[in-house]
DNA sequence: AATGAATGAGCATTCATTCAT
DNA sequence: GATGAATGAATGCTCATTCAT
């Protein structure tokens, strides 16, 4: 009569409680204790469902990357135009409308220094980031000419969404509340549009 | 015949080597130890010159609102455009160019994380983006009528900025050098003819 | 009809691989975990078989014991011999030959470790040596007069065994393969035969 | 004003107190709170003067060396035969007389453990025997003609050293105070001897 | 003004042991 | 008999800060 194992379930519970104290406080004050007592467990018990507190953080990551990726595939459906695909991304990432959590924002921007610091966390966030430019590109390369414009254009957009994170998390009330996909995405058409005139001229 | 205070050259000292230390390894391992170290100095002498950590980083940031102040000052003469001052900004903020410092990009990240953890820090750090927003929104109301997508348009070029750094900082290949701030004004040229366009319709 | 008790395999499968744990990685590192693993067991089952980790020890002291007096009981036969007795002892405890299992030296080792520091297995350690002492002083005074000599004799004879499984562990470049008990015979010989001289003259 | 250092001595504080509490109780109950408590210091620092709890075991193990060698050289003096030096370093390392520390056994055997633990501590270990290996080697190669024997007779007595210690440590009973040298020389004596019958025999 | 020793709270992590199933 | 989750005390180590000189 073994003891049903409760591993997923309890993981779970713990990287929810990480999350929501590593958003309030940063990693550094993220401490299994605080984490513990957030997920009313025992300290002791962190540590025997994870081997250690970078784990956490890389699982957090995972289940980070899945949700993107289920709220992008979710927006993509019905079109096929590469602009409203690239919308999808701009607007998953940004989390705008009801699936976003205030929570998972300051989580994110947590995770980013954390990319600084450690290695293997950096590598975590890299991938992340990778699928979002690659992304980016395949849908600007549909829409413009220029390959490094793309680039460009792809690595900025990223660069808008992360800092969208930041300034939000650090200084709110100059982001009004569902703006900064739109703006965003204004942005692009703008520069795009501008491409597409160029090219014509040609 | 008291010796003369030497206390703002020290200071300036142990800020420099904090800087150096926070952009090579974060604000967690840039301890008294290590930034004393740095500085050549006796790890005693930090507190004799600072309250404690906070104030150093506190005085860091104002220094480097100070610099950039300095850059955009220096890139706004000889013309009274509004998006060459916009651009100016920009480029003292991307800090394109001759004066730029790899070391402070890595810093400004730094502080940007500590500033969701600390509230002093918080404040010092919008403080320096109000600034920065504001000059934004200066410029852009100069260029296009409603206000409130001069706010957005503010808000997500200081966004880019922020951004552009934290990617640089953690995923350096997806921004290749120099393209930074070309690509952003790019973008929102083609935002402002737009609306140009947009307007002169009406 | 109650399942048939399997108490002592499961007590001697959780020796044995308590024993190849902490062969090779000493007592502190042969966690329950560890050796729960080693052995395919639950980590839960050890303590349903064993009160503590120290009875586990003390269990194995019993075993490698119990090994010890097999092996002396064979190589002591076919002769009435008091040196060849000895030589038995010597060769037994050495492990010289066919029966030999490098593991049980370096377990030894470790157990001579804990018997400074946990009462219990000290006891347990002396019980062993002891036996030994007393085997090898048996032997001794069938051979030479004198008393003390015979102690002095029998306790460096113990000791020049025990210290050859610590140099042999730790510094195994310095002995080389099977020399060990011939040349710890060949010392006790030739003190021997100075005291049977030393005898004859008087 | 600059505070005068007292970093050598307070190393060399913390190096006996760390003596004497692994002598008692080992080196995992060598905890650092216990090491500080026994030296009448501050836990913190231990820290601030050793880099880790290694560290402090390798000075140990260097400053047990040097008192050897000391002891060794002293011994040595006034004679330029082979035994009497090949007992001056028995008696040094067996520290039989008035500079003896029945401290250092303990410690001694404690060392010989954590050499099978610890990489480092194992180079310091093998370091240490090493040299005592290599002088019995090169006094015995005075004396007898055949390396091998030569080899194997260096290396069992330092065995026996070695298990000297330990069985004065785990079962004191069986070595009667002094009786190790005097024991240990007349079995080396002994077999001596013989290989020089032997040789004058061919 | 300067030095570097000293403090002690806090951290991640390990683990023997207990317990509910 | 057996399982594996749970507990909590303990450990080595780090560090901002204080303090005697």
């Amino acid at each position: 009569m073994p003891r049903p194992s409760n591993r997923k379930e309890r993981r779970g519970q713990i990287i929810d409680a990480f999350r929501q104290v590593l958003a309030e406080s940063g990693y550094e004050k993220a401490t299994n204790h605080a984490v513990a007592a957030r997920a009313g467990l025992a300290p002791g018990l962190i540590h025997y469902h994870f081997k250690n507190k970078q784990e956490i953080l890389l699982e957090l990551v995972k289940s980070l990357k899945h949700a993107l990726e289920e709220r992008y595939e979710t927006l993509k459906k019905g079109s096929n135009d590469p602009f409203h695909h690239l919308s999808a991304l701009v607007r998953a990432t940004l989390m705008t409308g009801e699936g976003s959590n205030s929570n998972m924002v300051a989580a994110w921007v947590a995770i980013g220094n954390e990319a600084l610091k450690q290695e293997e966390v950096g590598e975590s966030y890299r991938k992340l980031t990778d699928f979002i430019y690659e992304e980016f590109l395949h849908h600007l390369n549909q829409i413009i000419q220029s390959q490094e414009t793309a680039r460009s254009l792809a690595a900025m957009t990223l660069a808008t969404i992360e800092g969208a994170f930041q300034v939000a998390a650090a200084n709110p009330k100059l982001i009004p509340e569902g703006s900064a996909a739109p703006t965003l995405l204004a942005m692009l058409q703008g520069v795009l549009k501008e491409h597409s005139r160029g090219e014509r001229k040609k």
